[in-house]
DNA sequence: GGAGGCGATGTCACTTGGTGTCATCAAGAT
DNA sequence: ATCTTGATGACACCAAGTGACATCGCCTCC
């Protein structure tokens, strides 16, 4: 047998969920969360660079299946497009963990501190689907901007996501942002 | 004469931009900024809530000058140039401060704290236009999109605007970069 | 003009996030 | 059997942030 239990860092995270839900997050301290763990405070560093970072561990998926969703749309789709391609994969994971989101969401919603780390992720996965449009071939700023655009269409429809009950209901609300954000962007009177 | 040195908050400011730029945010400490000022480590809590915040008393002037443009668009414009009315004062203000933005902004590209900070900045910015348009009678989808895109547009501007060496040169990036936010979602193929 | 309240600041002790460093010890390799 | 490795613990330490109380010019009121 071996000398540790199997799965430190999924404890951690497990146990740092609880314990936010519980008692919020800025009562519960790192040395409490290790020890419903059975590790301790130094090890939770080793595992995760800040307290905040254990509720964001998750955010390398979701950018790895936004990035593969865009690397499978057509060659000829607009940059808005291929970006949108990338909700697809994300829509599927989502729609599976509609519970935990909700309760992550919960606590992220009390804390302004996390509510900083979520923005600086979605940032960083803007960045990282500009790089893949750039990639394609798509002019600096129209990937910038068409990056952000998807980016925030993701984030809006995610907050009415976890607002209601249906799990599914995700890709549609996606959607309808979407094509919110082409109507209000949409130049007539200037 | 008075007990205390007059603008207690103005030293603080200026130490800390001094000592950041000299030696970094995070080689610098609260204690040594207010001794810089002339104060002392309580003192510089007192008008801050935390460390990151002296760089960031800017941004209610920031969103005071927005709401005034929204306040001053046309009755009839549509949702988006409502918000982009909002960014005539935003550029003028700006402009006075390039040397000074061109700064902090160096600071703040050095250290994700920072980073996280400016973003919840924009994100409640983004929350204070979009209740302007809601008052105004716009739905609140259409208003949280708008608001959003406005927010992004300026942000990206911004950044081009201190890579660059003419401060006048504030309101033609902004243009551009909604222009071409204009162009990437207008639909063509899906 | 003296008494007392007010407000900005200082002092001090304390908690907690976060880090550097070295010790420990099972598992696998040689 | 010994060596090496890698995950963890132990411990000391620094800096951010907070609560409680002290200080003392200035202002007001009688």
């Amino acid at each position: 047998m071996s000398r540790w239990k199997p799965d430190a860092q999924g404890r951690l995270m497990s146990a740092a969920i609880e314990l936010f839900d519980e008692q919020g997050y800025d009562a519960t301290t790192v040395a409490e969360i290790a020890e419903r763990a059975g590790l301790t405070k130094r090890t939770f560093f080793r595992y995760f660079s800040d307290k905040r970072e254990v509720l964001f561990s998750g955010s390398h998926e979701l950018q790895r299946l936004w990035l593969e969703g865009v690397a499978a749309a057509p060659a000829d789709a607009t940059p808005l497009a291929i970006v949108a391609a990338g909700l697809d994969p994300v829509a599927e994971m989502f729609t599976e963990r509609h519970d935990f989101a909700r309760i992550r969401a919960q606590i992220i919603e009390a804390n302004p501190e996390l509510q900083e780390r979520e923005l600086i992720k979605l940032q960083k996965l803007a960045g990282a689907i500009k790089a893949a449009l750039v990639e394609r071939g798509v002019a600096a700023n129209a990937a910038i901007l068409s990056a952000q655009a998807g980016v925030t269409v993701f984030h809006v429809a995610f907050a009415h996501w976890v607002e209601q009950d249906d799990p599914d209901a995700f890709r549609r609300l996606m959607d309808e942002s979407l094509a919110e954000l082409r109507s209000v962007t949409a130049a007539s009177a200037a």
